[in-house]
RNA sequence: GCGGCAAUAGCUCAGUUGGUAGAGCGUUGGCUUCCCAAGCCAAAGGUCGCGGGUUCGACCCCCGUUUGCCGCUCCA
């Protein structure tokens, strides 16, 4: 684990260092758990997002992809659940450093009360036999209509305070109902606090007429939102998808680990629709379609691995991650869900539109079942760059730092050097970068010894280095040296261009 | 959010009971060099995370704060 740590803080200090990711408004101390693409890092996001939408959207013809706006009518977010699910008031027990619900406790000590009230009815049944008539007991008995009436007084209190949001109030409302921590006994609590996963804002200046919108906390919603606009005027059949690609926004209570949890990040996410009663069946289709696409890059196999969700969230009738071995071990990387036709409906329900799907085959109009796939593209560049980092021990006992990054992921294909600084060779090379950039991201360098430049190039994973020599001025040839093997090859410069697409092809 | 640890040049780090800040690598310019860094010369780069306090004097001691790491908690 320490070996572990000690390579995770190598690969942080790598990405800095060469210009992949730097702490965001690092001139003033930096913020939390948010940060910046570098020239590299733009580079290589930008291909990891270019690799993925051609899988899905350019490789399937029944599957198209959009680009929705990041705000989004607040009523989207109601239907989704997210408002509810987002929104719990929580409150920390000083002693026993435990977080509860607020409104969870005040509810478990409503439901303790009425607990009192079902022993007075036992009891008074056992008392009066077959005489007894409950209601009658309810609505006369003096114990009971006390704590009955202290339960009502509470209940509105409580709604009141939940529906204004008044946080204060709710933490009155324990301390005077004498709520105990469970675990510690005591009645320290700190304020009570709003953990909302959504950021909000305001849209519209005036603030009167300024509505309260929130910043998606998924993409997913976008697609569903649009899923008519796509299927008519894409002319699309089920079974089809939707892809997109965009930034997301959590609050996170805890953000950490670099970029794997971050509370702005980006999402990949494609949402397939199919026939009612196929889901499970795309479901497992679509696991084995995005493992084998991992699996492409050609990372050992042994890097990922399913977990099966055995609790499922209220939208999903099935859920697997595709976990990943990463520096601090197997966690999340890309989640492929059912979601039922969850989603849809709840739409059709808020919007008042019908949300259906008329399939011709079958006759029969229907909600179309969802399966999602979504993978966290900060993630799959942490991914990619932490596996891709390599401290290597050479034969002749020396040591180079490479990112052996898949060549289709590479921020750049070649680079172009001349061996030496004179001779016409920088002219030389010069000519073979103009012939190359029209297809590929070339780097020229001539500063200080080749072999120092093949390492500069190992270090930003760079597959090929083309070395202009004195050779080159008389035959036009050039020499290229592989990244991983570091082995050269002599070409004509012509065959430059071939060449490079085919090493950089996924085969 | 709680607890613990940390923050000095782009990176990795030194810095003596508190006396005006250093190294290696890297970077830039030049020289050398016909194929795998650690040849040569020169240079740039730090109000020691930030703000207070103690002191004649603070990178060093104290308080606060920000950021990061680890553990707990959370992760619809």
């Amino acid at each position: 684990m320490a070996n572990n740590d000690e390579l995770f803080k190598k690969i942080i200090a790598h990405a800095k260092e060469y210009g992949f990711i730097f702490p965001s408004s690092e001139i003033y101390d930096g913020l939390a758990a948010v940060y910046d693409y570098g020239q590299m890092g733009a580079e290589l996001k930008n291909n990891i997002k270019s690799y993925w939408w051609k899988s899905m959207v350019q490789d399937h013809e029944n599957i198209v992809g959009i680009d929705s706006a990041i705000f989004m009518h607040p009523t989207v977010w109601k239907a989704s659940g997210h408002v509810d699910a987002f929104n719990d008031p929580l409150i920390d027990n000083k002693d026993s450093k435990k977080r509860y619900r607020a409104d969870v406790l005040i509810e478990d000590y409503l439901a303790k009360q009425e607990d009192k009230i079902e022993k007075e009815v036992e009891k008074a049944a056992k008392r009066f036999g077959d005489a007894f008539d409950k209601s009658q007991f309810l609505a006369t008995n003096g114990r009971v209509l006390e704590i009955q009436s202290k339960i009502d007084a509470v209940r509105h209190r409580f709604a009141e305070a939940m529906t204004s949001n008044d946080l204060p109030e709710i933490k009155k409302i324990i301390e005077d109902l004498e709520i105990v921590c469970p675990v510690s006994g005591s009645r320290n609590w700190t304020e009570v606090r709003q953990f909302n996963l959504m950021f909000s804002t305001q849209m519209g200046s005036v603030s009167e007429d300024a509505s309260q919108i929130y910043l998606r906390p998924e993409t997913a919603q976008g697609i569903f939102v649009n899923f008519l606009n796509v299927q008519k005027t894409g002319r699309m059949k089920v079974p089809f998808g939707i892809a997109q690609i965009g930034k997301a926004f959590r609050n996170e209570i805890v953000a950490r680990q670099f970029i794997f949890r971050m509370r702005e990040f980006e999402q990949m996410e494609m949402q397939f629709f199919v026939r009612p009663g196929s889901e499970l069946e795309w479901f497992k289709t679509w696991k084995e379609k995005r493992l084998k696409w991992h699996l492409s890059l050609g990372f050992s196999p042994n890097k990922y691995r399913f977990h099966d969700h055995e609790k499922l969230a209220h939208y999903a009738n099935a859920a697997a991650d595709i976990e990943f071995d990463f520096p601090f071990g197997f966690k999340e990387l890309e989640g492929i869900h059912s979601r039922t036709d969850f989603d849809l409906k709840a739409h059709a329900e808020h919007s008042g539109k019908k949300i259906q799907y008329f399939d011709a085959e079958l006759n029969e109009n229907y909600t179309p079942y969802v399966i999602e796939t979504s993978i966290g593209l900060d993630r799959m560049f942490l991914a990619v760059f932490s596996t891709a980092f390599n401290e290597e021990k050479l034969e002749d006992g020396s040591e180079r730092t490479v990112l052996n990054i898949p060549p289709v992921l590479a921020p750049y294909k070649a680079a172009v050097l001349p061996l030496v600084k004179k001779d016409g060779m920088p002219e030389k090379a010069r000519e073979i970068c103009d012939i190359l950039k029209a297809d590929f991201m070339i780097q020229y360098d001539e500063k200080d010894a080749i072999g120092r430049r093949y390492r500069r190039q190992d270090a930003i994973g760079t597959p090929f280095c083309i070395t202009v020599d004195s050779e080159t001025l008389e035959n036009n040839t050039v020499t290229v040296r592989e990244r991983d093997s570091m082995q050269q090859v002599r070409l004509p410069i012509e065959q430059l261009r071939s060449y490079i697409f085919d090493g950089i092809r996924v085969k």
